[in-house]
DNA sequence: TTTTATTTTAATCATTTGATTAAATAATTG
DNA sequence: CAATTATTTAATCAAATGATTAAAATAAAA
């Protein structure tokens, strides 16, 4: 059977219903008939395909992971940019998945509470950040005088802080800032922007 | 009865025990077992006081939400303080409330997503920020062009990002850092005095 | 076509879980 | 004290929910 058949397949007719009603509800909040009705199947469908709800869901989370470090990793370690430019793709990146993927934070980040060891050494996160070619660049960067010394944790909480945050907490930003959906998006547009120049200036000497 | 005996009764020992649990697992994922078992009482009791697991649940989280918003409006409308003073005072009040209680921002946040309107509308968070005192003053800081101007919600995203993004994310940041609970906090208090002097900077005009 | 394997369904189980009830115990009041 | 009220417990209910099973339908192979 050729694979993109089996990419409408049942099976994975599943695995999509799961993953938005995971990432929309957690694993507690999700019921399996919940996700057998929004992929159209028969609830017994889901046991034959992934054995169990528990299953299914270390898949979906499994693979949420890995695609997050994964694009993560295609801009960080891209030895043919510079560290300026690493943060605007970096950036821009970010914004333009949350936007289509707004739930997806707050699911890794509320799964992944619950079982912290587990999950982070599944994607190899240890790695990811402090090996990375965009760390080294800091690094040189900071040796050579052309940016302020900061801690790399420092300056990733900074990063995704201002560039991650604001999708974690938009019912709360939407809420004080009196803005509806469109807004908010046009915001997230022009923080593709912002945050470059704002951490440039962070990182002036 | 004294209201200092009540505060040891049974009600607030539900009371406490259900915050805990409901901040650390989410509505669905707390079983009303589960807080009477940390609470040390029989279970028919919860429903006794409190008529159902959602009724004590409505109550914490909007108790969770008032302090929250009182705790913001007490720096954000202090007449007392400048500018740059709320700044640093809101950056140390928050780090130094979520190390106590870290599960907050995501507990909040995570159920937020799922009552969005009637949550917001419990609190008064639609004047909380644009009625402040403190952003009438970020307005007259950039009117007297001490200030680039910015607008309020970018501001404010930023400045919430930095200080409390760090928390949301921590077990992420743990590992991708490769850093223990005692470091991480350790870390948290370096960003006490480091927040308020990347948001001078990228104010400075 | 017949046979075999795969996929899907309807019905049902067993457990979990929020909630109730009736009885027991403790506290309060007249 | 007696009587009333408030608090607590053990037992149980009813609904929700994850999972299974046996049979039917469909597809694939022979």
């Amino acid at each position: 059977m050729a694979k993109d058949v089996k990419d409408n397949s049942t099976e994975e007719k599943i695995k999509n219903a799961a993953r938005r009603i995971f990432q929309q509800k957690g694993y507690a909040g999700t019921r399996t008939r919940d996700i057998a009705e929004e992929a159209g199947i028969n609830l017994a469908l889901l046991n034959y395909y992934f054995r169990s709800k528990e299953r299914l869901f270390d898949l979906i989370m499994t693979e949420s992971l890995e695609e997050f470090f994964r694009s993560l990793r295609s801009v960080f370690d891209d030895p043919n940019t510079d560290f300026e430019e690493k943060i605007r793709r970096m950036v821009e990146n970010y914004i333009e998945n949350l936007t289509a993927n707004p739930n997806l934070p707050i699911f890794i980040l509320s799964e992944l509470r619950s079982h912290p060891e587990e999950l982070i050494k599944k994607t190899g996160a240890k790695n990811v950040l402090l090996n990375s070619v965009f760390i080294q660049q800091l690094e040189e960067e900071i040796e050579a005088k052309r940016v302020k010394p900061i801690k790399p944790l420092h300056f990733m909480m900074n990063m995704l802080g201002m560039t991650v945050f604001p999708f974690i907490g938009s019912p709360m930003i939407k809420g004080m800032g009196n803005i509806d959906q469109p807004e908010f998006e046009k915001l997230m547009q022009e923080r593709k922007t912002l945050i470059p120049v704002w951490i440039k200036v962070i990182l002036t000497p």
